[in-house]
DNA sequence: ATTTCATGTAATAACCTAAGTTACATGAAA
DNA sequence: TTTCATGTAACTTAGGTTATTACATGAAAT
């Protein structure tokens, strides 16, 4: 089953607005992302329902972050996709009767339920600005590396 | 999303393969799971594979169950069905030499792993015997019900 | 004012995958 | 030798997501 990058798309999308400043055109994060610009106005519509980016029309318009990094977390950008299915595995719900299914979607169900949960309370602690530092620390990194390349 | 319920549908027909006792054809789960007999043995053959269930031809033919129900978890099951995905969502690796997308699936990536890995520990304890006992508790359940109702 | 640039959104097309179906081969039992 | 059942390949259908097109709205530059 094909997987929904769609949060990871985003969430590099926002890291890439917090690092420019300046406003970033539809045209411009889609050609990051490799997609297309509506595609990326409806995610983003989402996100700024919510508050946590602004649009503007014209020139020198486009999108920017409007939210504290500090705290706003993975679920939150979670809740504003609209709380997008977490996981790939369902069960059936034909035979509300059958007790064979009623005993399936039991031991089934507590399982999905509380993966989703454990998935959705590390969502939580996750802020944007944990990852905007990760980001810097590999740059850090890689700079150092390049660094003692051009020493030899 | 759509979820995969396979694994949903496959512990319903293994349940009731248990039950029946004799052979059970593929017309007959799929008339229960209400989908194609092809669609049956295309999922049941990757059981067989792990010898989990047999299969005959001819006269008194069809599927039954040769696994110890004791021994036999979710987590056989799903290994048999070819260890279909468990999350919906995934996270992007179009360019492994980008720093934020590093950053994020560093981020998404232990999230997402450490759900799944929940998930497999919780299939790895449950048996089919355990399934088997809620299925049958149900049933005692519900004709205590029945008699109830009956003496009045 | 008018042109340019950018988003907003509806409608449609293209795409991809899972499921369903058909067809026929294999083999066992009546 | 007929019937019943699985085994499997090939193909079709269904569905849902993503991509694209088209046009409206509105802001800024000229």
């Amino acid at each position: 089953m094909k997987r929904d990058s769609r949060l990871s798309g985003v969430l590099h999308v926002l890291l890439h607005m917090a690092e420019a400043g300046t406003p970033q055109t539809s045209d411009a994060l889609a050609a990051m992302m490799q997609t297309n610009p509506v595609v990326i106005r409806r995610i983003l519509a989402g996100l700024r329902d919510q508050g946590l980016v602004r649009s503007e029309k014209g020139h020198g318009g486009g999108w920017r972050l409007v939210c504290d990094l500090e705290k706003t977390t993975f679920y939150d950008i979670y809740m504003a996709l609209g709380e997008p299915v977490l996981l790939a595995m369902g069960h059936r719900t034909d035979m509300p009767g059958c007790l064979v299914e009623q005993a399936v979607n039991a031991a089934l169900g507590d399982a999905f339920a509380s993966a989703e949960q454990q998935l959705l309370e590390r969502f939580k602690g996750v802020t944007l600005a944990q990852l905007s530092r990760d980001f810097h620390h590999g740059m850090r990194d890689r700079n150092a590396a390049a660094d003692q390349e051009n020493l030899k």
